[in-house]
DNA sequence: CCTGCGATGTCCT
DNA sequence: GGACATCGCAGGA
């Protein structure tokens, strides 16, 4: 089934990041579908959470669809050729996103390979938050959309993930965090292929 | 207005 | 292991 505004609207975004491990991500665009199950997730608070790009409250362009009641997209540009894709959860002004890292293919699969340029399945097809953005067809246009609609959302589709095949681990890439950068943020799926290879 | 750089991935050595 | 592409945004002037 497809998660209900409910699942996003909740506060403690490193639960629903771990929560979000076996779920299933689908993308609606130009009528295909494509999709697949998250197998990395990243959680950011806006509380205490020097890596958050809404630590302290800052309120620009970029970010201010954080501060939107939970249950909308958050995409924004990275290196100037990558867009990442979060969720955005908790309450309306209590900025919170989860990161999707890590996907592995099931559905529309001919569809990523011709938007990754590839033409066959391994790993760089959805394994990165920059490469199953371009395997989704999620650009920085879908900004805001809602996740309960018909071009994002995610399913539930009644996988029970054990807690001990979760691995926690320290967030990628967000040096800058000071001692946050410690904290163990990242979800993984335990022996999954298509994990990000980042270290 | 201007400058620096990032929640990355790829290619080269 | 290291260089670097490429551009919108953040922050300072």
């Amino acid at each position: 089934m497809k998660l209900p505004l409910d699942f996003y609207r909740r506060p403690d975004p490193v639960g629903i990041a771990r929560e979000l491990i076996g779920k299933h991500l689908f993308t609606r665009i130009d009528g295909v579908l494509t999709g697949g199950r998250i197998v990395e997730t990243e959680a950011y608070a806006h509380l205490n959470d020097q890596a958050c790009h809404s630590h302290l409250g800052r309120y620009t362009a970029r970010t201010k669809i954080m501060y939107e009641p939970g249950g909308v997209a958050y995409t924004y540009l990275i290196y100037g050729r990558y867009t990442l894709f979060n969720i955005i959860t908790n309450e309306a002004g209590k900025a919170d996103a989860v990161l999707i890292r890590g996907l592995e293919p099931l559905e529309g699969i001919p569809e990523m390979l011709l938007r990754r340029g590839i033409t066959a399945v391994q790993r760089n097809l959805t394994s990165g938050p920059g490469l199953l953005t371009q395997a989704l067809g999620i650009t920085t246009a879908h900004y805001g959309t809602d996740l309960t609609g018909n071009f994002i959302w995610m399913e539930d589709q009644g996988e029970k993930v054990a807690y001990e095949d979760i691995i926690a681990s320290p967030r990628v890439g967000i040096d800058y965090a000071g001692e946050d950068a410690a904290l163990p943020w990242r979800f993984r799926l335990k022996d999954s292929k298509w994990v990000s290879p980042a270290k």
